[in-house]
DNA sequence: TAAATAAAGGACAAAAATATCCGAAATCAT
DNA sequence: ATGATTTCGGATATTTTTGTCCTTTATTTA
């Protein structure tokens, strides 16, 4: 019954500031600093629960950040992820994102130009500038620290 | 011969601010605003050559566009797209983003979380509600008019 | 009215991002 | 040593995004 046919065309919705992939593994890199400052290693499945991410894909992410040296990781029994305590002030925003998105979001042009500069800039390259300044600034100066301790002393959440 | 095994476990890389389909539609609105400036329709041919992109692709974001009203097309011989010239400056970057990749790029939470706000913020909310707003501001302050016009007197660039 | 032109729209294809599965390797406790 | 635990890594699957092809529809001109 009833011949209404949807049809949708063009399908789309839904860009974010970030990938899936980079979402995860900045809130999963929060959750092992957090843990990290309280002397615990965090393990895989403890992160996905914390931060409602797949797990074998978060795994997949968090090898990137290992890679990186950004995290650390231990195998076996009571192994898991870690961060020496006193390289948790010393990592940015900045390193996280661009290990998984690369830089192209905050240093890249708008509209994806490879040649567009102040001398040759694009329509949007003015524009685009201070706001992306802006993100690269914040990026740059936000530390694990101050995000795993707004968690910890719950400020801030992560679920939902 | 050579068995180096280029193992690329992860790939990723090259998130830009918007989608491939986002970009098209703004380099494409511009250039039917700037001929549109001079009394011109465009044609799918025309904007593609100008902008450099893939026709058919091109065609589904500029229905897209037509859909939303922010372009308006005419079928058949010199046929084409146009935006009514008065209505030009009316046009703002914050429209065709939202058309094409929704408006969670300069409304959304950093982290995706559906349910952030600032009684219930995530770990990077403060941090991200300035860069936030001000491409929110920039996307809704710039028009259709000003970028036309300065590719328009040679000011700005769309190739490369 | 017929032919030519150009957008609209459907179906399909390719590539990239996201996600799952499972075995291997390392480490720890017994 | 053995078994349990946990990360590492390869293969594969699914979904979304990007891109192509070809037919249909509307419009203009001859």
């Amino acid at each position: 019954m009833s011949d209404n046919k949807i049809l949708l065309i063009f399908t789309s919705k839904g860009t974010e500031m970030f990938s899936k992939a980079c979402e995860y593994g900045i809130k999963a890199a929060i959750v092992v600093a957090q843990e990290s400052l309280n002397g615990q290693r965090t393990s895989l499945k403890d992160i996905t629960r914390e931060i409602n991410s797949p797990e074998a894909f978060t795994a997949k992410i968090l090898q990137l950040l290992v890679r990186s040296r950004i995290i650390y990781s231990v195998k076996g029994p009571h192994g898991g992820f870690e961060i020496p305590k006193n390289q948790i002030d010393e990592v940015k925003l900045s390193e996280i994102v661009d290990a998984i998105d690369g830089d192209a979001i905050y240093k890249g042009c708008g509209l994806g130009l490879s040649e567009c500069s102040a001398s040759q800039p694009c329509p949007v390259h003015d524009k685009f500038v201070k706001v992306r300044d802006e993100l690269k600034l914040m990026l740059e100066n936000t530390s694990l620290y101050e995000l795993a301790v707004g968690l910890e002393v719950g400020l801030t959440f992560l679920n939902r």
